[in-house]
DNA sequence: AGATCTACCTGGTTGC
DNA sequence: TGCAACCAGGTAGATC
């Protein structure tokens, strides 16, 4: 389930791939892989727009990865993809067959390929005008980047809030890029109860969640991201920071801070795990 | 405003 | 073994 650290993965490796690489074809095995929605390219533009395209940079914005590309017809077209829980953008050799669940191919003019999959169908591709992209509601509303958010500002963004600090973790026009995990694995480490009201936590613990967010985001793109079931990177290998979890997903095992048996509760609709000695 | 629920979708796991 | 039930999760939209 890619969140900030995975999509920040997945781009780096598509940048060194792919630059300066052109789209030679683009062929949709799925209907339903690209958006519609006011200033999104059709399948039938897309296939007008991006045969010859350079791709000039990739880049993630929350949990958004975008495509700069450079075409005869736009001096510049943002391809977007949202990989919701099982998107997979890799780079295949020559000759490689799409696999089930493979719903957009973009062949590249090195023979290689660029391969958007998607078991769960959820994620999508759009591809717009920079206009557009500014016009996009689901872009223009993100929230600030917790890497580059200071602390000052990060504490802003509470005030007045009443509702449970995870589920603001969780919206993504309230901060972008933090999905399940990260939320519960920067919660544990800043001492603080996913359902903690918002409002009712102390400075010097939203100082300490400012932090622990940037650490547990800095280390998991360092170790690649997490791989829980489906997640790849750009060559398809998998991340390594499942290992460092200190609660996503260890409900009924101790805390490896005070040995407490973790608990969970549901939180925002999600699955929550926290430790009830360490965090309050 | 905020919480909760539903829809979207299907692979994997659990239970009978 | 076979099959049904259920769960996971990001986001949008509806409802209370």
């Amino acid at each position: 389930m890619p969140e900030l650290p995975e999509v920040q993965t997945i781009a780096r490796g598509l940048m060194t791939e792919l630059r300066g690489r052109r789209i030679m074809s683009f062929e949709l095995l799925s209907s339903g892989a690209v958006e519609k929605g006011r200033g999104a390219m059709s399948p039938a533009q897309m296939s007008r727009y991006l045969p010859g395209a350079l791709i000039r940079r990739v880049w993630r914005r929350g949990k958004m990865l975008c495509i700069d590309l450079i075409t005869k017809r736009e001096p510049l077209l943002h391809m977007c993809f949202h990989l919701k829980m099982t998107g997979r953008l890799v780079v295949v050799p020559a000759g490689s067959e799409p696999d089930r669940h493979t719903r957009i191919v973009f062949r590249l003019n090195d023979g290689r390929a660029l391969h958007f999959a998607d078991a769960r169908k959820f994620g999508y591709c759009r591809v717009m005008a920079p206009d557009d992209l500014d016009r996009w509601p689901f872009y223009a509303t993100l929230g600030p980047e917790p890497l580059e958010i200071g602390e000052d500002a990060f504490l802003r963004l509470f005030e007045g809030r009443r509702s449970q600090v995870k589920s603001l973790l969780l919206d993504q026009h309230f901060i972008a890029g933090i999905g399940n995990i990260y939320a519960d694995e920067s919660l544990f480490r800043a001492g603080i109860l996913p359902h903690a009201q918002a409002d009712s936590v102390e400075p010097q613990r939203l100082r300490a969640l400012h932090s622990a967010i940037h650490d547990v985001l800095t280390e998991a793109i360092a170790a690649n991201g997490s791989s829980i079931s489906d997640y790849r990177d750009a060559h398809g290998d998998s991340g390594a920071f499942q290992n460092d979890f200190r609660v996503y997903g260890r409900y009924g095992e101790p805390c490896r801070i005070c040995q407490t048996t973790l608990e969970r509760r549901t939180v925002a609709g999600r699955t929550s795990t926290y430790c009830p000695t360490c965090q309050h």
